[in-house]
Parts: C-alpha cells; sequence; structure tokens
RNA sequence: GCCCGAGUGGCGGAAUUGGUAGACGCGUCGGACUUAAAAUCCGAUUGGUAUCUAAAUACCAGUGCCGGUUCGAGUCCGGCCUCGGGUACCA
C-alpha cells in the first residue's frame, strides 16, 4: 500500500515492571525466573515455528479453504507503527482459529515495496531505492516475526523482485492486447521548480507538497488504462460483495453512474452545420433550457465565437486557465461566464437560446456542455439569476415551496406535450420524442475517467513497451521482465524526461522481432500496478507459467477476509477489482471478484491529550481562545484537569480545556511504535492489547497504561498454572473429572469466545477469558482438561504463552492445529434460573426458581407477587397486565 | 452543501433479537500481606435523597437534546445538536 502516516522513534520512559524487579534481592530474582517471562518464551516459540514450518500452507485441496489477506505493507524506513499490527493481530486470530477449527489456511505477508520515499531518500544520498528498500523490508519482517504473526513465510512476495513484476508486465500486455491501454496526452502536474511531475497527493492547493512551488497543468504523453469500459461491471459486482456499506458507496459514487440522455442543439449563427451536444439526466425539463453553456476548454467555444465577444470570450479562456482546479472549485460561489454571442435552438421549444462560456461546467465530464435549466437546477439559478437570464419553471413546485430552483418530484408545466407528467414518465416521453426527431436519445455517463498509469519516476515497474518509428509497440512475452536499468541520477532529466531516460544504453534497443532500432518506454508504471493483483501471486508465489496456477487459484480464491485500512477503499480496491475482472476475461482467473469480504480496520489514535489555554497568564477557556491573538496552548497532565458538566476544565477553575486524541504523528511527537511495546511487555500483550482496545473498525485512542491490564491478566493465566518457585505446574493442577460448575464456566467461555472470533469481536472474547480466569481463581483444584481447553481458547490471541503452557500441561505437539474447543450447551444450563421482577417497568426485585419450573408462567408469576418489595406495590393499586417472558422477566403493571 | 458513521461513568469500552444500563479492563479510594516498597490478593467506585452512625436497604434521576410508540427504549420512530470520515459546480 502507498506509504501513510509514517511512525518515528519514540521513547518510553515508562520501565518494565519485571526490568526493575531484577535489581532486588536473590530470592526475588529466584521467583523471576519462573514467573511469567515473555521475552523468554516469545523467542522460543518464534524460533520453534520457523523452524518447524509449523504454519506452512498446506499443498493439498483436501480440507475447505480459508484466504485471510492482509493489505500487503509499504516498508517505510521508519518502520511498523501500533496502526499495522492491528489489523494483523486481527486476521492472525483468525487464521489461527480457521487452522484450528480444521481449514486449510492461506495467511501470506509481502511487500509494497516500490514507491516514492525510497526514491526521495535516493535522490537525496544517493543510495539505491534498492538498497534501502531491500532493508527496510528486513526490518519490517523482523518486526512482524517478532509479533509472533502466522504468516506463512515462503509465499512472502515482493512487488520489486523481477520475478514478481515480470508478471506485472504480462498482465501490462493482456491489458494492452485487450485495447485496455492506450496513450494519450494528459495534462500533468507539472513543477518547472523542481523540474519534474508530481502525483495528485503530492499537490497541495495548487502548489507542491515540497518546498511550495507553483504547479502547472502541462499536457504530456502518457499511458492510460481503460477502466471506463468496466465501470457497469464494477458497479454491479459491488452488490454480492460482504464489505462495509460505506465503502460501497464511495466506489458507487466514485463510478458515479448516472443515466439520462445526450440531446443535440442546433447553432443558429450563420454557420449553422454546428451542433452541441449536452448530456442532462433531466430531459424532461428542456422546455426550461433557457441558454446553454460551454466549458471554456469545450472545442465549439472558438467557431462559434461572434467576433465582438471574440475578445472577451478570450480573456475568460485564459483566466479559466490558469485557475487551478481549486481555485476553480473555492471561487463557486461567485458564478462567471461571457456570452459567446452565438444562439442555439432549443429542439423541444424551437425557442433561440443564447450560449454562453463558464467555468462552472466542466470539460472533462458528460460532453463539456450544457444545457441550463435554472427552474430546476440551483447552479443554473445562480447563473441565470447573476446575468439576468430567463427562468421558466417546468416541474411545479409544491404550494409551500420557497426557494429558487425547485429540483423534487412533480408534475410538468410550462412544457408543451410533457404538461401534467410526473417525473419519470416525462423523461420517457421526451427521450422517445427526440429519437423520433432525431435529436438526441438516451445516454449514460459516468464521473469515473479512465486511469492515468504512468509515472515520470525511476522506482517503478518499467513498461514491456518499445517504441519503433514513434509507435508504441510492445514486447512479447519471452523478453519479459524488462528490468530497471542502472542509473547514476534519480532525478527526471533536463528536458524533464523521466530518469529512465538516463540510462541511454538502455533506452535505445532494437527491435526483436524486425531489428528496427527502437527506444524504450521510459515512464514506469504507478505504486497501484504492484498491489492490484499481489493477492494472485500468494496462491502460487512460484509459478513459472503465469502470474498464477489456475488450479490454487480456483482452490484458494477469492479472498475470504481482507483487512485494510479506509484510506483505500477507492483506489486500490477498485482498480484491483478492474484488473481481476480483465484477468477472469482472460481466462486467468475463475473468479469474478477477488475480495469477499471486506473489513476495515479504524486508525489508532495517539494518547489523550489535554491542552489548557492562557492569555496574559491566565486560564482562559478553550472555546473562547480560538481566533484570539496572544493565546499559548499549554499541554496539561491528566491531574491537573477535572470533569466539569459535560466536558473538562483546568482544576480549580471553569476554564475549559481541549480534550482530545490526535492522530499519531512525528511532529506531534505522540507516536508509539511497537518495538517498544513487544520489549516491555511482550509480544502477546501488544496483541491482546490492540483487539481489547475496543471494537476493530472502530478509531481509537492509544493509552500505554492500559497494556498493564492485559499484561496482568497473562500474569494471572501463570500462575494459575505454574508455581513460580519451582516452574512446574501447581499442585491444584490435576487430573481430574471438572465439577459441574467448572464444567459451567468453561463453556460459557467457550461459546463467547467462539462466537465473538466469528463476529470479529475480539475485544469482548478477551473479556470472556479474564472472566474464565477470575472465575478460576477461586477454585481449589484446577482439572488439566479445563486448562487444556482454555488454552486453546487463548491461543490465537496469545499464541506465545498459549504454546509455553500447553506444553506444561503434557502435550508435545503444537497447540497450532489441536482441535477448537467445542461446545455443549447442557453444560450452560444452571439449576435455578433469575427473574428480575419490575412492577410498571422498573425493576423491584428478583426471584429464583427451580430449572424445571423455569417455564411454568404461574409458578413464576406467583412467586413473583410474594417478593415483599415487590407485594408492596401490588397492594398500592390494581393490577392490571402481567407480562411473563419465559427465562427473561416479569412484569406488572399496576394502577 | 451532500453522503456515511458515532455520541453510554474519571478513561477505553459492554449490553448480538426491545427485557436488571455500566460486563471486562484502566484509573482512583480503602483494606490485607510486608520492617518497608514493588508485585500480589480482597473490597468500593454514575449522581442524588432518606432511614441517628456504620453496615444494609429503599427511593429518585440517569445512555448528546426534544418529543413519540411500548407493560418495558441505550436499542424502534420523528425532529434537532455535536464530533469524526468521505465528497464536492459531475449537469
Amino acid at each position: 500500500m502507498p506509504p501513510s502516516t509514517e511512525g518515528g522513534a519514540y521513547c518510553f520512559l515508562h520501565r518494565s515492571i519485571r526490568r526493575e524487579a531484577t535489581n532486588y534481592n536473590k530470592i526475588l530474582i529466584n521467583n523471576l525466573m519462573s514467573s511469567y517471562n515473555p521475552d523468554k518464551i516469545e523467542s522460543k516459540w518464534q524460533q520453534y515455528w520457523q523452524s518447524n514450518k509449523t504454519f506452512k500452507t498446506p499443498e493439498s485441496h483436501d480440507k475447505p479453504k480459508y484466504y485471510v489477506l492482509d493489505m500487503f505493507p509499504y516498508p517505510s524506513g521508519s518502520g511498523l507503527h501500533v496502526g499495522h499490527p492491528e489489523g494483523y493481530t486481527a486476521t492472525d486470530i483468525l487464521a489461527r482459529y480457521k487452522r484450528m477449527n480444521g481449514f486449510n489456511v492461506l495467511h501470506p505477508i509481502g511487500w509494497d515495496a516500490f514507491g516514492l520515499p525510497a526514491e526521495q531518500y535516493a535522490v537525496k544520498t544517493g543510495t539505491h531505492p534498492r538498497d534501502t528498500t531491500e532493508k527496510n523490508i528486513n526490518r519490517f519482517r523482523e518486526q512482524l516475526q517478532s509479533l509472533g504473526f502466522s504468516y506463512d513465510w515462503d509465499r512472502e512476495v515482493n512487488t520489486t523482485d523481477p520475478d514478481y513484476y515480470k508478471w506485472t508486465q504480462w498482465i501490462f500486455l493482456k491489458l494492452y492486447e485487450k485495447g485496455l491501454a492506450y496513450e494519450d496526452d494528459v495534462p500533468v502536474n507539472w513543477c518547472p521548480e523542481l523540474g519534474t511531475v508530481l502525483a495528485n497527493e503530492e499537490v497541495i492547493d495548487g502548489k507542491s507538497e515540497v518546498g511550495g512551488y507553483p504547479v502547472i497543468k502541462k499536457p504530456m504523453r502518457q499511458w492510460v488504462l481503460k477502466i471506463t469500459e468496466y465501470a457497469d461491471r464494477l458497479l454491479e459486482g459491488l452488490d454480492e460483495l460482504d464489505w462495509p456499506q460505506s465503502t460501497k458507496e464511495m466506489q458507487r459514487n466514485w463510478i458515479g453512474k448516472s443515466i439520462g440522455a445526450e440531446i443535440d442543439f442546433a447553432v443558429a449563427a450563420a454557420n449553422a452545420s454546428e451542433h452541441i451536444k449536452v448530456f442532462t439526466t433531466r430531459p424532461d425539463t428542456i422546455f426550461g433550457a433557457t441558454y446553454m453553456v460551454l466549458a471554456p476548454e469545450h472545442d465549439l467555444v472558438n467557431r462559434i465565437t461572434s467576433d465582438d465577444q471574440r475578445e472577451a470570450v478570450e480573456e475568460y479562456k485564459q483566466q479559466a486557465a490558469q485557475k487551478s482546479d481549486l481555485e476553480r472549485t473555492e471561487l463557486s460561489k461567485e458564478k462567471t461566464g461571457v456570452f459567446t454571442g452565438a444562439y442555439a435552438v432549443n429542439p423541444a421549444s424551437g425557442e433561440k437560446i443564447p450560449v454562453w462560456v463558464a467555468d462552472y461546467v466542466l470539460a472533462t465530464y458528460g460532453t463539456g456542455a450544457i444545457m441550463a435549466v435554472p427552474g430546476q437546477d440551483e447552479r443554473d439559478w445562480e447563473f441565470a439569476e447573476k446575468f439576468d437570464l430567463p427562468i421558466i419553471r417546468t416541474v411545479e413546485p409544491p404550494e409551500d415551496f420557497v426557494g429558487k430552483a425547485y429540483t423534487g418530484e412533480g408534475k410538468a408545466i410550462n412544457s408543451d406535450f410533457l404538461n401534467g407528467l410526473g417525473v419519470d414518465e416525462a423523461k420517457t416521453e421526451i427521450i422517445a420524442w427526440l429519437e423520433e426527431h432525431g435529436a438526441g436519445k438516451k445516454a449514460v455517463n459516468y464521473k469515473l475517467r479512465d486511469w492515468l498509469f504512468s509515472r515520470q519516476r525511476y522506482w517503478g515497474e518499467p513498461f514491456p513497451i518499445i517504441h519503433v518509428d514513434g509507435e508504441p509497440k510492445p514486447l512479447d512475452e519471452e523478453h519479459l521482465p524488462v528490468t530497471l536499468p542502472e542509473v547514476e541520477d534519480f532525478e527526471p532529466t533536463e528536458d524533464g524526461d523521466p530518469p529512465l531516460a538516463r540510462a541511454e544504453k538502455w533506452v535505445k534497443t532494437t527491435d526483436p522481432e524486425t531489428g528496427k532500432p527502437a527506444v524504450r518506454e521510459t515512464n514506469t508504471m504507478p505504486q497501484w500496478a504492484g498491489s492490484c493483483w499481489y493477492y494472485l501471486r500468494y496462491c502460487s508465489p512460484d509459478f513459472e507459467g503465469g502470474p498464477v496456477d489456475f488450479d490454487e487459484e480456483k482452490y484458494w480464491m477469492p479472498v475470504d477476509m481482507y483487512v485494510g485500512g479506509a484510506e483505500h477503499s477507492v483506489l486500490h480496491l477498485l482498480y484491483a477489482r478492474f484488473w481481476h475482472k480483465v484477468l477472469y476475461d482472460c481466462g486467468v482467473v475463475s473468479t469474478k471478484e477477488p475480495f469477499q469480504r471486506l473489513v476495515h480496520q479504524g486508525m489508532i489514535l495517539g494518547e489523550m491529550e489535554f491542552t489548557g489555554y492562557k492569555k496574559d497568564g491566565e486560564w482562559i477557556s478553550a472555546d473562547l481562545a480560538e481566533g484570539v491573538s496572544g493565546t499559548e496552548r499549554i499541554k496539561l497532565q491528566d491531574e491537573r484537569v477535572e470533569k466539569k458538566g459535560d466536558h473538562f476544565v483546568v482544576a480549580g477553575t471553569d476554564c475549559m480545556v481541549d480534550a482530545k486524541a490526535h492522530k499519531m504523528s512525528k511532529s506531534r511527537g505522540n507516536v508509539v511504535n511497537p518495538d517498544d511495546i513487544v520489549e516491555q511487555y511482550g509480544a502477546d500483550s501488544m496483541r491482546l492489547y490492540e483487539m481489547f482496545m475496543g471494537p476493530l473498525e472502530q478509531v481509537k485512542p492509544w493509552s500505554t497504561k492500559d497494556v498493564d491490564g492485559v499484561f496482568r491478566f497473562l500474569n494471572r493465566v501463570w500462575r494459575l498454572m505454574i508455581d513460580e518457585d519451582t516452574g512446574e505446574l501447581n499442585d491444584t493442577v490435576i487430573e481430574t473429572d471438572p465439577s459441574g460448575e467448572q464444567l459451567k464456566v468453561l463453556h460459557e467461555c467457550i461459546q463467547k469466545v467462539t462466537g465473538d472470533v466469528d463476529d470479529l469481536s475480539f475485544n469482548t472474547a478477551i473479556s470472556a477469558m479474564m472472566i474464565f480466569i477470575n472465575e478460576a481463581y477461586k477454585w481449589d483444584n484446577h482439572p488439566k482438561s479445563v486448562l487444556q481447553s482454555f488454552m486453546k481458547l487463548l491461543s490465537p490471541f496469545a499464541p506465545h504463552i498459549a504454546e509455553e503452557l500447553w506444553q506444561k500441561l503434557g502435550n508435545e505437539e503444537s497447540i497450532a492445529y489441536a482441535d477448537w474447543p467445542e461446545l455443549n450447551e447442557e453444560y450452560l444450563v444452571s439449576d435455578t434460573q433469575m427473574y428480575p421482577i419490575q412492577v410498571n417497568g422498573k425493576v423491584r426485585g428478583e426471584i429464583y426458581v427451580p430449572r424445571d419450573k423455569a417455564k411454568d408462567k404461574e409458578y413464576v408469576l406467583a412467586e413473583a407477587k410474594s417478593v415483599e418489595n415487590v407485594a408492596k406495590y401490588l397492594d398500592k393499586g390494581k393490577l392490571v397486565k402481567e407480562i411473563f417472558v419465559p427465562e427473561r422477566i416479569v412484569n406488572l403493571v399496576v394502577q
């Protein structure tokens, strides 16, 4: 994935309890030798898993499969931050859980390793991006392994590996073959000061993110992928996916399908052969079209502008061209435009209407021209009002309607043969009429643009394209991969050509087919390319006959669970779906959609911060401080703040403070480094805490002191079983038949954990395990069978401690493939049933009834009424109704 | 502006179909153990009122705000407010 916010080094002052303890006397140290020691057991089991290849993906297809995937990371220089392990822990729990439930699990990881930071570092230091990338990957791998994730490391993929990008290039050739890749002159973000092209994300307010230099649009020859051809299929495919509604909605909006009509308006000027084609979703309002607008970039502008208006139009075009996209929208409150001097004929009414140029019409959407219907369009109304153009309502607004343009439902008026029809009927009617008169037809439009697929960068996949006689020509498959050439300098050339142009020997080549001189394509692919299909490579990472072995794809795909950040809701997920559908059409894959279920983990924010404001040395309220000059922001410790009403105030005052958890960022200095947490508490605590914080998909503030809670829990688990003096099992851990109570507690835990893991409610699953341990501490014996079952429940969450204790309980095999405990509902039933007794909906008492009477309405009601505190209410009034919900509640209604 | 999501103790959160609001954890307070500290263990912890004190019990209010449906609403319906995310002249 493209780099997101990166973490920096952050040093924790909070020191480990275990570490501190080492300064104390010998006895203590001896004890510590047998106390819970994550350092020791975690490295032991990580080595065990690795040397035994415990998590090697099964080769056979004999069991049901489960493919659980993380969005692979961009290996940045700052290493993992605490956001990464959140999703990774969730998927790891699922992977381990499914293995124990008899699934063949594919749980891989890899590196989205092309990208800008390594290249920028190369520009600055001359270090080859390959070296930077390799170093970063090694760091990431180590960090991931230190968290005990059960990835199959034999299936690791790396987008920068020529053996991988060979197939990225191969897929590009398929796109080219199918006519889905073409060259076009496209305006790009060109920064003259930096002498480079910038990605949209690198341009902020029309200036370069780095240096703040102006950025202009400059047309350049670019590769473009025809994703628009798949717009409909990308839209329809969404329906069957188990994805967050909001993400599907965002993709739908992005594709932006709208159904309407294309209508031709004849130009009523001297040279009357011209037509203006418009797209509209409201053809029913055509009788209200009182003028037309062309985008400033529209081809027809020059041809139809009258001589006396030419100067004004030219000037307007100039102005519009200089505006950045942002300026255009920023100034949107005030509409601008110029009359062309030309008129067109409304094909429905036969009226002559003026044609204007205005930048509120976008050249890139629809036909770049509109029929303006101020009566039913707010923008048109605004424009018409400003330039005093006629307004005709063609839909009758409701009587109580107050406002300008009316865009709602209603009967057609002022519309000749459409009068009286509703909006939908009128649309159908007018489209038929237009088609009949050759003036228009039904049409569909999309917001989705074709995908600009080339970058003027070094660190990306080279295109498998040469140019012969100025024409692009694809290379044959046998010439793949086209590997990146070595260059001295990673910056663009002085002419603005991409860095690859510096590799002259590489660029100048010959056409292998004809022997003619040829030049190689010097653009590279964008970072999205590698991430568009990596999930397929995992199915058969060493396959040499194509991007993926069809049989493996057929078994493993689609991805059953895909977890990653919501920031990839549109682009990555849409591009990957697009490629997947193309590969489906090529017969490379058997599935129409790659990711069946998708979940976004919520962002982890920094620790809660309190900020107070002072002016002239006095506290002032935060809500008053904004915009007041000379205020001073002061970060406050927790104890200097107290809650008053709905908000927090500086202790002892009425001055409000800002209480907020902020996004982690280097500049704010609130980045938490997972390494520090692992060092202090161990990987199991880290995993457990990240899952215990709250629901996976929710945004949550980090709180290091809360890690103590899960760390204590693991200590309690350890001590329940292990005698700290001997390091052996406690005397209470014995081979014996569990009591009914013990079975009840265990099976309640089994039920809760199993259900919660299925629902991804990891936080409540952990809470259920805590309850189990709290209960188990009350027992004077601990049957091994019960503890074994509990260790299985714990193992997906805290695998190291689970393996260690599993072994201490006498098991020789890893717990990773132990059978998940089976729920026996019989054990859940207690001897008595408790009923809360309400009077008029308020709880006034509770009763316990024997199990065999639990559903006996007469009995329960009689018992209920005999409760002293209930009876006193019954005495006061008349019992009018009795509500009895079996095994739930009793409510007595008294008047 | 539009589209999504969320508002529950001092804090993170729980309550999966309308059925005892605050599980579990953090923090805080009190106690036990200890020469002492740490660790550990036990108890209390939404606010208020009443019963002489304590224990205990009872009652009232309480899930962003206002209203509704229901025997019963954190949960359902209508109208707002606040925060977060996305998107923005898309005809």
